[in-house]
DNA sequence: ACAAAAGTGTTACTATTACACCCATGT
DNA sequence: ACATGGGTGTAATAGTAACACTTTTGT
C-alpha cells in the first residue's frame, strides 16, 4: 500500500501513549484525528510502518510526523490485533510508550491531524477505535512500573523539588503519600542529589532543588536484571 | 495467502514460548522445523493467523496444531517485527508465554514439524531466525515477574513439597535461595496451604505436602493492580 | 549408626508506618 | 501574626538475612 508517497505495510500501525507532567497533572499527547472514519475525534498519535522501517524507527517516525515531538525514548507495550477492533478491515496495532516533559516540545499537528494537545489524564475522551483502551494498557504498565523503579528523570525538569516528585507518584498511582515515608524511601534509593538550591519567590519556605543522579537512576531501572526474590 | 485451507494474514505470525518444570529443571517447549528455509532447526511452535481469528485464539490454536499442548492461558509478551528479522519477507511476529507442567500433555508433531519435545533450559540449541532472541524476552519476563508475584501454580503439580516450590524459584531465578528464608516469605502470603500428608518412599524424612490456595493465589497474582509504592 | 533431606529457633539488623512537631518565607 | 508549604524526630512494629540446630526416614 501507499500512503504518502512511500510503501507501507498495509495491516499494521504503530500507536504512541506519551505520558507528560505539569502542574502536578499527568497527561497524555493526543491528536484530533481528521481524515474519515471517525474524524473530529481524538486519537493517540501514530500511523503506518514502512516496508523497510525497523517497528522502533517507524515509532519514533510516526510521532514526529503527528505530533512534532521527536527524540524521546519510547517502549513497546502491547499488540492489539482482534479481528472486529477495526470497522473496515483487519489491522493490527503495536503500542509504544515513553514520558517527558511537556515543556521541551512544540507541538504540531501532522498530515492527517487538525490539532495536538497534552489533555490531563481525568479528561480524556472518548478516543477513536479501541485507543481507550491501549491507553489503559499504557497506564497500567507505567503504574506497574513505578511501583518497583524510580521514575521522573524523564518527566521532570532538571532540578525539581521533593514535592514535585511525590505530586508526580501520586499522580500516577492515584493516592496520597505520607510525605516523610516517601522521603526516606526515596532517598534510600540514591537516585537523586540534593542541589545547593532552593526555590525562588514562593510565599512559604523554599523547598531545596534536587537533581536525578543519571547513574545511579539508569542503573537502578536496569536491575531488571539483578534478581532478588521480592515477591 | 491461503495456508493448509485457510485464508491466513500473509505477513504476521505467533510464536509460543512455552515453560514446563520437571525434575527440578526448567524446560522449554519446542519443535523441529519440518520446512524450508532452516528445515530441521528446532524452533519455537507457531504459525499462520487466520483472517478471522482474534490473537488470543490463534495463540491457542496454532500452540495445539503444532505441539498437541492445548487449554493453556497464554500470555502476550511481545513483538518482533524488525525489517532484517526474516529472510525472505517482512514478517511480524507476536510472542506468547504460558507456564504448564509437562507431564499433563500428550505431545504430537503438527503438520510442518517433525518432533516435539521439551528441552531444558540450559540445552537449548539454536533456534530458526530469531527464536532464541524472543525465548530470552520470555525468559526476562518471567523472572521479572517471579520477583514480584507468587509463581507455581500452573508449573506444579497439585500437591508438591516445599523444596519442590523452592526448586521451581531456583530454577526460574538461577541462584541458589536460604531454604528457613524462603519457607518464612511463601508462609506470609498466604498462597499455599498445608496438607495432612506427606512423601512416601523416600530415603530419608518425608516431606509434607502442600497446595495452592487457589482464590488467594489469583487474587495475590492479580494485585498488580493494587498499588502501593514498592520501588 | 549414618546419610540425607525435612523442618525449626533465634538473633541482629533494616525497613515501614504513623504521628507529631518545627522552620522559613511572603503578605 | 499568620497562612502556607517545607522539612525533621521518633517510636512501635514488621520484615529480612544469616546461621545453627533438631527431626524423621531408609539403609
Amino acid at each position: 500500500m501507499i500512503y504518502n508517497g512511500e510503501e507501507v505495510l498495509d495491516n499494521i500501525t504503530i500507536d504512541c501513549t506519551i505520558f507528560g507532567f505539569e502542574r502536578n497533572r499527568l497527561k497524555i499527547l493526543l491528536v484530533k484525528r481528521d481524515i474519515e472514519p471517525q474524524k473530529g475525534l481524538w486519537a493517540l498519535p501514530g500511523g503506518w510502518i514502512g516496508v523497510n522501517e525497523d517497528l522502533d524507527s517507524a515509532a519514533r517516525r510516526l510521532l514526529e510526523e503527528a505530533t512534532g515531538v521527536r527524540d524521546i525514548f519510547m517502549k513497546q507495550v502491547a499488540c492489539f490485533g482482534n479481528v472486529s477492533r477495526f470497522p473496515e478491515k483487519r489491522i493490527i496495532t503495536i503500542s509504544y510508550s515513553a514520558l517527558v516533559q511537556p515543556k521541551g516540545f512544540a507541538l504540531r499537528p501532522g498530515p492527517d491531524t487538525s490539532e495536538v494537545s497534552w489533555l490531563a489524564l481525568e479528561e480524556v475522551p472518548q478516543l477513536t477505535f479501541d485507543h481507550n483502551e491501549i491507553l489503559e494498557a499504557s497506564l497500567k504498565t507505567l503504574r506497574n512500573h513505578v511501583r518497583h523503579y524510580p521514575i521522573g528523570l524523564e518527566l521532570l525538569p532538571e532540578k525539581f523539588t521533593l514535592s514535585q516528585l511525590q505530586a508526580l507518584h501520586e499522580a500516577i498511582i492515584g493516592k496520597p503519600l505520607n510525605k516523610r515515608n516517601f522521603r526516606t524511601k526515596i532517598f534510600k534509593l540514591k537516585v537523586i542529589r540534593a542541589l545547593n538550591e532552593w526555590q525562588k519567590e514562593v510565599s512559604h519556605r523554599p523547598a531545596q532543588l534536587y537533581s536525578f543522579d543519571k547513574d545511579v537512576y539508569y542503573k537502578v531501572v536496569a536491575d531488571e536484571y539483578e534478581y532478588e526474590l521480592v515477591i
